[in-house]
DNA sequence: ACCCGCCACGCATCG
DNA sequence: TCTACGGTTG
DNA sequence: CGATGCGTGGCGCAACCGTAG
């Protein structure tokens, strides 16, 4: 791959791009003083602006002048003391921070602080001992000792909390940054172009954008917490429902990230052994698998009564499949243990979702073959489709294939313009792809239907885009474990209506369905394919694979399990 | 597309 | 001296 | 025993540098 030369003045450049885009459009959810920052840095020579943006590009807030060595600058010392002037940074005064240790190292701070006991200790150790101290004489001193070096001086960067909005502003996020830019203009990574028409937005109301800004703040928090200590974190949750869960009411990006951080936290909760804590905190999220957790946490207490009653909700309102799974098992189970204990399960024998779960319980057996095999050195699946080669071609495909297919053939309505999906020029989606992408574009998908109707025009629709967008980034296509002469094949063997029932089953429910698909795909020198999933001895089909399986089966889309066994 | 989602693997536990 | 790692760079 | 659940490891841009051990 080809690597493109990029400017001397690259980031700021990319800087401009990101803060022009925002002022632009969404001035009215910047804050005065965001505003202010932006203004009194724009207006500064360029060379004060490009010290300030790589700094403001690393990590931390302080710096040591001699780590400051940018030959694209003319005078740093000159663009410091403009900074300086300006209120953007100061030198020589930084704060007392124990930040300010990460500048030196070992040997330096051994020679700081003349200490000699500080010697044998490790660098984690050392930090941890000078936290022990008065922080302000440990600033002090390592303020002189670094103003007792030749032209050495502590440089605190000021007002770098405001690019954070900007960020956020423009990706609607704050795990994105500037290097999707380089990537970009370096030739890594290409993304499609849609319109970024003026009225969407990744967030709309300054209280949302504000209510982000906490939540990225509690996401930090969380980070530098101590994990195995359940007080502070059930501290930290209790704090942060507190404070965030009536903006989640409104804003159901903002529900989803604080709901995926409160599960995570509440699992570990459970690993800390702290029950209480955790159910505490499942309470508030509704979404899976708060409720598998929390039905296994009631049966771990022996409170087998309100577990069925988890289970019964479930049973009766989730439309999650996995979920589902869970309390039609669970609940079995749970029926159990209760009649075993003496409860008294009349009530609960009389629930109609309950009885249907019982009855509910066959899983899908799908066709098995046993294979021996002599082991080799590759993994298990090139194994068996070296085996399968010898009567045809095999691939190991995953789940690349069918999502490769889905990508290509639902290009125009991956990347189509709806309103709200496309808001900034890195997205390698549409920003509703996994909550309602299909009932939001229901006519695009009804002509996509009428228009790909056949076998033909699905393969020259697949294999067009396959070449005119090839490189460029869709979330179902990995362009590296893409071939065409797969592709031709795999579109030339399958019949439409597979095609048909697999992208379909798909756009139901797109986040559960993408993975899940068999390892090989086999096509005999006889004609026809079929779908192989592998299994060593001690693996085992996994739920989501079980699901697709039995879709196959109701579709008559030909699959097979392969057991190996080593001989 | 948030130290993840996706897969395989290895271990402990339990009917 | 060698290696592992995190931070910085384009 | 098999079934189940839990935790694990690899894979994510690549080259370079300084620091720690
Ligand atoms: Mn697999
Ligand atoms: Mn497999």
């Amino acid at each position: 791959m080809q690597q493109n030369v990029l400017p001397a003045d690259y980031y700021l450049t990319n800087f401009r791009q990101l803060t022009d885009f925002v002022v632009s459009r969404y001035a009215h959810l910047l804050g005065e003083d965001a505003l202010a920052f932006y203004q009194a840095l724009t207006s500064l020579p360029d060379d004060a602006q490009k010290l300030y943006v790589r700094m403001l590009l690393r990590k931390g807030q302080y710096f040591r002048r001699s780590k400051l060595g940018y030959d694209e600058i003319t005078s740093v010392d000159a663009a410091l003391n403009v900074l300086a002037e300006a209120g953007f940074v100061t030198v020589d005064a930084p704060a007392p921070d124990v930040a300010l240790v990460k500048l030196f190292t070992k040997a330096e701070l051994v020679a700081c602080f003349a200490d000699a006991s500080l010697k044998p200790l490790s660098r984690a150790e050392l930090d941890e001992s000078l936290l022990q101290r008065p922080i302000r004489e440990v600033c002090d001193q390592l303020l002189a000792f670094a103003q007792r070096q030749d032209g050495e001086q502590l440089i605190q960067l000021c007002r770098g909390e405001h690019f954070v909005v900007f960020r956020l502003l423009f990706f609607g996020n704050l795990h994105q940054d500037m290097t999707d830019f380089v990537l970009r203009d370096l030739g890594l990574s290409r993304y499609e172009s849609y319109p970024l028409d003026a009225d969407s937005a990744a967030l709309q109301t300054p209280d949302q954008v504000a209510a982000h800004l906490l939540y990225y703040d509690y996401c930090e928090q969380a980070e530098n917490i101590d994990d195995h200590c359940a007080a502070d974190i059930t501290c930290m949750l209790r704090s942060l429902v507190s404070e965030l869960m009536t903006a989640t009411k409104s804003d159901s990006v903002l529900r989803r990230r604080v709901h995926r951080l409160l599960l995570k936290y509440a699992r570990q909760l459970e690993r800390l052994q702290a029950t209480q804590a955790a159910l505490e905190i499942y309470q508030q999220v509704d979404r899976p698998p708060s409720r598998e957790r929390q039905a296994r946490l009631m049966a771990e207490q022996h409170r087998f009564v309100e577990a069925l009653a988890l289970c019964e909700q479930i049973l009766q309102d989730s439309t999650n499949e996995e979920e589902q799974e869970f309390a039609e098992a669970f609940a079995a189970r749970c029926l159990k243990k209760a009649a075993r204990s003496g409860c008294d399960t009349s009530n609960l024998m009389a629930s109609h979702a309950l009885q249907r779960a019982r009855l509910n319980l066959a899983k899908y057996t799908p066709p098995t073959e046993l294979l021996a095999l002599s082991g080799a050195d590759t993994s298990v699946e090139e194994c068996v489709a070296a085996h399968f080669r010898s009567h045809g071609a095999c691939f190991f495909v995953e789940n690349t294939l069918m999502n490769a297919v889905f990508g290509l053939a639902l290009w125009e309505v991956i990347f189509a313009p709806v309103k709200g999906a496309f808001y900034h020029p890195f997205q390698i989606g549409p920003a509703d792809l996994y909550e309602d992408f299909a009932s939001n574009r229901q006519g695009l998908l009804q002509r996509f239907w009428q228009e790909i109707s056949d076998s033909d025009s699905l393969s020259a629709k697949v294999l067009a885009t396959f070449r005119t967008k090839s490189g460029i980034a869709n979330p179902f296509v990995h362009w590296p474990a893409l071939d065409e002469a797969l592709l031709t094949l795999a579109l030339a063997r399958i019949p439409y209506a597979h095609w048909e029932a697999v992208l379909k089953r798909m756009l139901l429910d797109i986040r559960h369905h993408r993975s899940g698909f068999p390892d090989l795909i086999w096509f005999p020198d006889s004609g026809g394919y079929e779908l192989l999933e592998v299994k060593a001895p001690g693996d085992k089909v996994q739920q989501n694979q079980r699901r697709w399986m039995a879709y196959f089966d109701r579709h008559h889309i030909p699959h097979r399990l392969v057991n190996v066994q080593w001989l």
